[in-house]
DNA sequence: CTTGACCTTCCCCTGCACTGGAAGGTCCAG
DNA sequence: CTGGACCTTCCAGTGCAGGGGAAGGTCAAG
């Protein structure tokens, strides 16, 4: 299989599996004489297993690191395990972020509706913030 | 006040002003005779705006926007409470597709908790995505 | 007179995940 | 044999908000 019907397969580009291959995600194709890459039918699940963990929020610096696991033959159960833990830890603290940060602007936006502050203070940028 | 000494003011750094400077956030500086720059000490108030409107998450880029307006004699409130109602929107959404994926990735954790699922399967890259 | 702190411009680098485009090679149908 | 679809490599850019560091000018204290 040439790269632009495994793109089509695995629901990607071409450009963006060369640019896994050069980083480590996929490894170096089979080459036909010619030089165009030529991949196993299986590499579609690969390709597949790095978007599920793209849905899990993982980088691929990270996925990376989970293929590097198993291609070494081990079980990356823990290291996922442990990534996965780690992600939700971030989540949670963006999501409290992001909590705090729409609390501050509606603030803002409240004071902004205040009647008695119908007027811009020329001396300032701008009273909402 | 040179640039050392209103960054420090303003809780920045240099490098960081000048940078203001180029993207239109600050006007150009007066300059000594020897080429300092050189600034007054309003300075600093228009550099917390900044900072305002960043802990506000707004770019860079809409924080000129909106000195723009007010630097061009006009009150900028209609527009900056259109940019608060835009973030705010925004951020829901945000913490929306976080709340998601925290639910997701809590799945995937626990499915992997399950005591039947204690073996790897070989054929596949992790039990866990 | 020299040292050291400060300033100037200039260009490149960071992280993340790609994307665009140029110049050229290959393959198959008509 | 020609056209077009596909492939190759390589270089460069995107967005965001700066940071690093070189090479050189300026200023006040000792």
């Amino acid at each position: 299989m040439r790269i632009g019907e495994l793109a089509e397969r695995a629901g990607t580009t071409a450009k963006t599996l060369r640019f896994y291959e050069e980083q480590g995600l996929l490894p170096p194709a089979e080459r036909t004489p010619s030089g165009y890459r030529d991949y196993a039918p299986e590499t579609v699940a690969r390709i597949d297993f790095v978007h599920r963990g793209q849905a899990a929020g993982l980088t691929l610096a990270q996925i990376r690191q989970i293929l590097d696991i198993r291609d070494g033959g081990h079980a990356p159960c823990e290291h996922v395990r442990d990534l996965l833990d780690a992600r939700l830890a971030e989540i949670e603290q963006q999501i409290a972020q992001l909590a705090a940060l729409r609390d501050t602007i509606a603030g803002l936006r409240n004071d902004a509706a205040k009647p008695d502050l119908d007027s811009c203070s020329p001396d300032q940028v701008c009273r909402y913030l």
